[in-house]
DNA sequence: CCCGATTTGTTTTGTCATACATTATGACAA
DNA sequence: TTGTCATAATGTATGACAAAACAAATCGGG
């Protein structure tokens, strides 16, 4: 239990933090199940009291478990989890099947963003269209395809901020964890100038201030790159069937 | 500072959350901006060390503040917090301007929800399907508004999580904290029998496994909604006009 | 005497240890 | 069955020390 990760550095209760959240996401401690005691745990990582209680908190804070006194410590149900917490996604990343994951992140990115596009068009702020130019201008001087990835996800961040309506705001955080797998498997060299013209196409839709525009360029952006990762990864990142006939 | 809360209940760690959590969330603290030392926060509150600490992980780990020993603890900037943390959404709402927050979460609704109910007709179990018709059958028994509101909320989280696509979760928790008075202002009367058949038939387009229908009638459906809502409560509702000139 | 690098000091968070309070749970007894 | 009580877990308080970061004072070289 508690598998001694390789997170070394940072505070000890950030280390404790990790270490049980990450054996709560992978389901060592099935749901309902309570964790061993607060004193146990101490002794099992040798630390104090004092930092397992802030690491419980923290969790608690985020969704994960919940505690009573006599009765211990339990661990909530997943539906009840700050799922886009991004130490949950973090958590989640290191355990899951990534292709799968990235399907279900790109089924919440084709309903999003093409909305957000649209809502940046109609109230971004000169700011925030700097900001978006500075994701397109990016991409096109990078060298490296690090550089391209990092330039593509400042883009499509700028993209949420610029709604103005900060219930965007988590998606984008969700980027800097999750989506630079996804973003540099999708980077390989011949794509880059076509993702290049798309990109400008949104960029720029919402600097005309043209909603519709700028949600069709969305639109178009994200098949393409579903198609990119589909023909990379093979069809497992397509939605898995019903799983129950009705 | 941190505003006597009439919230008396629970730990006392959580109390603290709170009042610490909501002044930072009301715009008591500018962003970065360093709040008071730990025994300063102790003294004021006449509570220990402990639980000040305590409350100050939860934040961190709500994204709300970061602490670094000696420069103190400072208050992160709004688009690193977690915006769709139950907790922080509560704290919003205290502060916010409800006509305008409402406005925001429909956005997000309205972009995310077809989707949702899309992927709700390919994903959906017997079990899904069964919570979502007892949404509907809660709406149509109901005698009081109160509880067709309650059960107008269920219908609307189930399909979310029949998407059987965790990242889509977290926008049906928020239903229970911040749509209870949404919900509630469109319920009245009148409207409840029109509102009645169109859930119908998103519930009829998942069950038939239909994504384009079920896409489409919660398209009207929300379309509905907010037609609604502005008819009562006013052209605030709609959204803001861009903010700069281009 | 001036300037820069280093050292030393101080403040604040981070960690540990211990004690006691509070509260559910389960067992026992009426 | 119901009420009471023991017990085990979390909740809270206190005091001490460690570590780190910022600031001032100090020292060395020009």
């Amino acid at each position: 239990m508690f598998q001694t990760s390789n997170a070394l550095r940072r505070n000890v209760h950030s280390q404790v933090t990790d270490r049980v959240g990450s054996s709560i996401v992978r389901g060592d401690i099935g749901v309902g199940e309570t964790l061993p005691p607060e004193m146990q745990i101490c002794e099992m990582m040798d630390v104090s009291r004092t930092v397992v209680r802030e690491a419980m908190r923290t969790l608690t804070g985020k969704g994960l478990i919940e505690s009573r006194p006599k009765s211990g410590t339990r661990v909530r149900p997943p539906e009840q989890w700050n799922q886009l917490d991004p130490d949950v996604l973090r958590w989640r990343l290191e355990t899951a099947n990534t292709d799968r994951y990235l399907a279900k992140l790109f089924q919440l990115r084709s309903a999003v963003e093409p909305a957000a596009a649209a809502l940046a068009a109609v109230h971004a702020g000169e700011d925030d269209i700097a900001r978006i130019r500075a994701g397109c201008d990016g991409m096109a001087a990078a060298k490296t395809n690090e550089d391209f990835v990092v330039a593509d996800i400042a883009f499509h961040q700028s993209i949420y901020f610029a709604t103005r309506n900060e219930f965007f705001w988590p998606i984008a955080q969700m980027f800097e964890i999750t989506l630079r797998q996804s973003f540099t498997i999708a980077a390989t060299g011949s794509h880059r100038p076509r993702a290049l013209v798309e990109h400008r196409a949104v960029l720029d839709a919402i600097a005309a201030g043209d909603a519709e525009a700028a949600r069709e360029a969305t639109v178009v952006l994200l098949k393409h790159s579903a198609d990119d990762l589909v023909r990379i990864r093979g069809r497992e990142f397509d939605a898995p069937a019903r799983p129950a006939k009705r």
